[in-house]
DNA sequence: TTAGTTGCAAAAAGTTTGCAGCACG
DNA sequence: CGTGCTGCAAACTTTTTGCAACTAA
């Protein structure tokens, strides 16, 4: 199933490496012409990650933004600080280390979330 | 430096173990007859949460939730899905492995967070 | 006195919902 | 036709800010 606001989204965030903003993508879109409504957008961001296409990430300010996904798989992240350039990164001895942790506390695990924020190297003044 | 408020909202944190909003201890302190504003609880967290005495947490819809910190040093939280209960865990090799992961994609690391939902022993129904 | 704290009311900021009109099978 | 998508406006939620009263050294 996609709709008119689905694609438009997919397509502005394929342009993008980044993670974005529902208003930001909204005000980006408008920019280009498209006629899309802001609630169209957050419909379309909301169902894109309900189907697992977008990654969804809570910024410190409280709002969601969006990037699209490499990949289906389980994966985490390397957000740059300066720039917003952000590279996934598969951890499987990670999952490994938070499965043994747990357990050890005598938890389970359902899911976990780890994020890394730094300065990638075009951005370091080195 | 500490407030009035922030006495009340340190006292109230030290009755609770997992995260609680900002808007759930507000109403805690009235219940127990406090006539604190909704106010002086943000100013007082945000204060806090600064001064590094409380772990802040963005919940998916965009609360943010407190917790008394036990060690002012760097950890992450283990937190049961079902109660709620949080278990800080330190982890010197993960932060090693977050570092030589970053620093093979050009990454400098400034901050990171690792949080795992899960389920712990007394709401497993083994 | 005077700098800092308090709490109400109002404003912000982000997101969601109600609803009438459209599009399309 | 009728089901579902769209977009505007209004509602809602959480957090912040303006401000006058208050407090304590």
């Amino acid at each position: 199933v996609t709709t008119r606001a689905q694609r438009s989204v997919l397509a502005m965030l394929a342009t993008e490496r980044s993670f974005v903003s529902a208003q930001d993508l909204h005000a980006r879109l408008r920019g280009s012409g498209d006629r899309i409504g802001l609630t169209s957008v957050y419909r379309a961001l909301q169902a894109l990650a309900d189907a697992g296409d977008v990654d969804v990430r809570r910024t410190d300010t409280g709002e969601s933004t969006y990037r699209r996904c490499g990949s289906g798989a389980h994966h985490h992240h390397l957000v740059c600080r300066v720039c917003g350039a952000t590279v996934e990164v598969a951890a499987p001895s990670l999952e490994a280390w938070v499965t043994r942790v747990a357990r050890k506390h005598g938890y389970s695990v359902d899911d976990h979330t780890l994020e890394v924020t730094g300065t990638c190297s075009r951005c370091s003044p080195e």
